[in-house]
DNA sequence: GATGAATGAGCGTTCATTCAT
DNA sequence: GATGAATGAACGCTCATTCAT
């Protein structure tokens, strides 16, 4: 009952709620319950509101990175390193519902164009693993030489989509229509 | 003076405010106000406020309707006919910014998730126009045979967050960018 | 087509309206609606909506009173006179529910007890008659020398709630039992 | 400072402002006012508004009922009990004329339907106390077999009628003539 | 005279945040 | 530190009344 432990109760329990009502339908109060803690408590972690989604957006995209960044074949052609990205990419998300619904939340909120922003401003090390991944195939002249915003459009815009049909129960993305996804993808950026 | 002009305002200000602000971020009062009306005058022309948002999207989803429709090469090859609607489509969003926030604000709202589920057991007439040139496509062979949820995922998803991305400013997404990713779209779903 | 003929659409559609949905149940402009007028015209018959309801009193009161009055049996004694007025009460009130539930609602909202107080002050004709009869009975020492207020809850207050019940289901106020409810008034009142 | 003290004070500015004005004179935020408390901590009390109507009345009804039921000569004839319970219900509504006003509120709106159907369908112990004494009475004999809804109406109307005339200053509604009423009640009841 | 579109004050209710305990 | 009762501004919506036509 260390205070790690009451501050990670609350971002569970957000997650859960905000994930599945919807950032507008999970009131503190009810976080508060599910946490198991006070309503006040929570303002004891975070600041207000909008600092205890911000944070829990954070944390969420950290453990998709480490997915990825884990285990990743840094040695091998940036084709087979893009598969491997893009098929943990997945493979994480199916696993883990509530985390998809709630990156997919944030980033069409306007704390998501806020975060945008920020990002573009200072490019911090998150987002430089992959970001790397390109440039460095675009300088190999395997992938097309478009604006970063654009490649990462034409990888990840898809994919995501097609995971939020998985979960609403549009499409059934076993693992075979995940490799074709992933190589039409490929396929979109490849020269 | 006629009666369509104060529904005209009321979907003008509703417009704008719902899409900058957010579904959440334009009060009922506000859209009002800059409608120019009173508060009470919105529900004479709108029983409530999920039927003026949902009737807005409508209206605005027909504007772009209009523009893919119009002038479309029928007689031409599906890769020609699908270069067309893409490129008409993109043309639209990025000279109605607001109509493509509105949009996007809709689609990932718990309205959009309604909507899509409808679509799904009632195919109208409005979406089957392009829904009927992929699966053309698909008998032609000459696009990928995979379910018709994953070809509109690969084909719109970069499009759209690249209009995006233009209108936020991360991307410019001029006539030549717009060539490029249209095509690129077209390589991830051409057999 | 002439100003009556307006006024009386009007009165009988707030009657109905405001029987059948409670004084607060029926708006100015459903009103205007059942009454086949702009909802602005009733304000050309009637002040304001406090006005329309005190007079649509006044207008309902008055046929109970004609009814009771008519054909009334003035050179036979006191008790046959009760009967016939309390019987043709009763038989009015069961033939007509709207009025009824109009007479009801009116005396049990704010309206009422204004009313009341403007009867006690200035004894309008309206009441006399009733009011005669009792008086005539303390003096031929027939009835209970007792205040003209509590005469008339003796008489009226049992029938009253009777004709309730029976209009809501709960009682079938048939002839027989009507008999039995104005003896047993009487019986109350008698010495 | 226990959280009964806060509910009670909502309660009894509840019933003061809605006896005294009427169930339609009376918003949330003047009873929060009166009450002295903020607009949102009522919600935390009573789920809505029609809860804390009902739950108000139900706790009004008690407190006649108790007075009722207390010292009642359980083992004295009909007309004794009779005339106990009468004049236990009068005394205790002129000495309490908001709680009188609040109850009649109630009775002649439609919660006051509402609750008697429910009272009709399923009788619970509330109520059972003076309905047995009607029922004991007719097998006795000693009071007229007529529907209980009519011996209700016989034994109540009047005496209401009386105390809410009393409360608006139209009778003095002293012992004697408190005396008075229930007697002449009795002998419309009575074999 | 008749209309009905327009108004805006007022309603019941919610919920992020505070603070006395 | 932790609590949760209390707050009150803000929301969506209604409807008696007005007034330009």
């Amino acid at each position: 009952m260390c205070k790690k432990d009451k501050r990670t109760d609350i971002m569970q329990a957000a997650m859960e709620l905000l994930a599945e009502q919807g950032f507008h339908g999970a009131p503190m109060a009810q976080i508060a319950e599910r946490a198991g803690v006070g309503a006040g408590t929570i303002y004891r972690y975070f600041e207000n509101r909008d600092v205890l989604i911000t944070e829990l957006y954070s944390e969420i995209y950290e453990r998709v990175h480490r997915v990825i960044v884990s285990a990743h074949p840094a040695d091998r052609p940036i084709r087979e390193r893009f598969f491997h990205i893009m098929k943990g990419f997945i493979a994480h998300y199916k696993d883990h519902p509530l985390e998809y619904r709630y990156i997919e939340q944030f980033h069409n909120s306007p704390y998501g164009l806020q975060h945008r922003k920020e990002k573009l401003l200072n490019v911090t090390g998150d987002y430089d693993f992959i970001h790397n991944l390109f440039e460095e195939g675009k300088k190999q002249q395997v992938i097309k030489d478009l604006p970063i915003a654009m490649v990462f459009n034409l990888a990840f815009a898809p994919i995501i989509w097609s995971i939020r049909d998985h979960h609403t129960g549009f499409l059934d993305l076993d693992d075979e229509l995940a490799e074709v996804v992933v190589r039409s993808c490929w396929d979109s950026l490849k020269i």
